[in-house]
DNA sequence: CAGTATCCGTTCCGATACTG
DNA sequence: CAGTATCGGAACGGATACTG
């Protein structure tokens, strides 16, 4: 199986371009810094987040068991308990996303700052 | 303008959201590497990306512009000349930027083959 | 050259209701 | 408890054609 990254990041393959499409997603970083905290049941993270349906939560519990990221532990007992929790895999996209999530919390306040001023001359110039 | 954030990263103005939903987009990250060489044209961008329609390009650009990232300048010629460039913000998400590209350079393989061989499950489960 | 204008298919996500 | 089933709306991105 050869492999070429000519840099293609619209091939969907292209490394970059499969961890941005993970990381984008609308959920799977909450879900990931949740589960840093240790193990934790399929309600747990749904009310840790509070706003995901099931069905939703599911779907990206299961791209990220998928992935790798995390794991899926099912407990043989009544009422089931299901237990889901970090890869080391999972734990070492942490230092990465961190270092973005510092740059927002440094930077975000004169981007939004600039997003709200264009469009604010978007709208003088709309009327 | 009292500004708290609780790590609602799904509040749309969450830090960390804006951020990763900005990186997350298709071409975002792709247009800041090519214009890491220097300004470029509009044209210039669309044929180095090669996949991108004109509609997709500008409104992607227009975004960039908004948030600050970039930056666009008219020359009053004929024909006409827009080039396009990196501001400061925008040259300083290239480090965390790298900082995931290579987690993904040296971690992607794992990721696809866990992908992979569990869509072959699911395959095999579905037969 | 640097865009705009339209149309359209897909994908994502949420709401709601139901089940092993 | 930990999901599944169905439906629907909105947003995104692509194809194509046209313009100041």
């Amino acid at each position: 199986m050869r492999v070429r990254w000519e840099g293609d990041a619209f091939d969907p393959e292209c490394p970059t371009r499969v961890v941005l499409d993970r990381v984008g997603d609308k959920w799977t970083v909450l879900i990931v810094d949740i589960l840093e905290a240790g193990p934790k049941r399929f309600n747990e993270i749904r009310l840790a987040i509070g706003g995901i349906t099931p069905k939703v939560l599911t779907s990206t519990l299961r791209s990220l068991v998928a992935d790798g990221l995390i794991e899926r532990e099912v407990f043989a007992e009544v009422p089931p308990r299901v237990e889901y929790s970090l890869t080391d895999l999972g734990r070492s996209l942490q230092a990465p996303v961190t270092a973005l999530r510092r740059w927002a919390e440094r930077n975000v306040a004169e981007l939004i700052d600039n997003r709200d001023r264009q469009a604010e001359m978007d709208d003088a110039q709309a009327s």
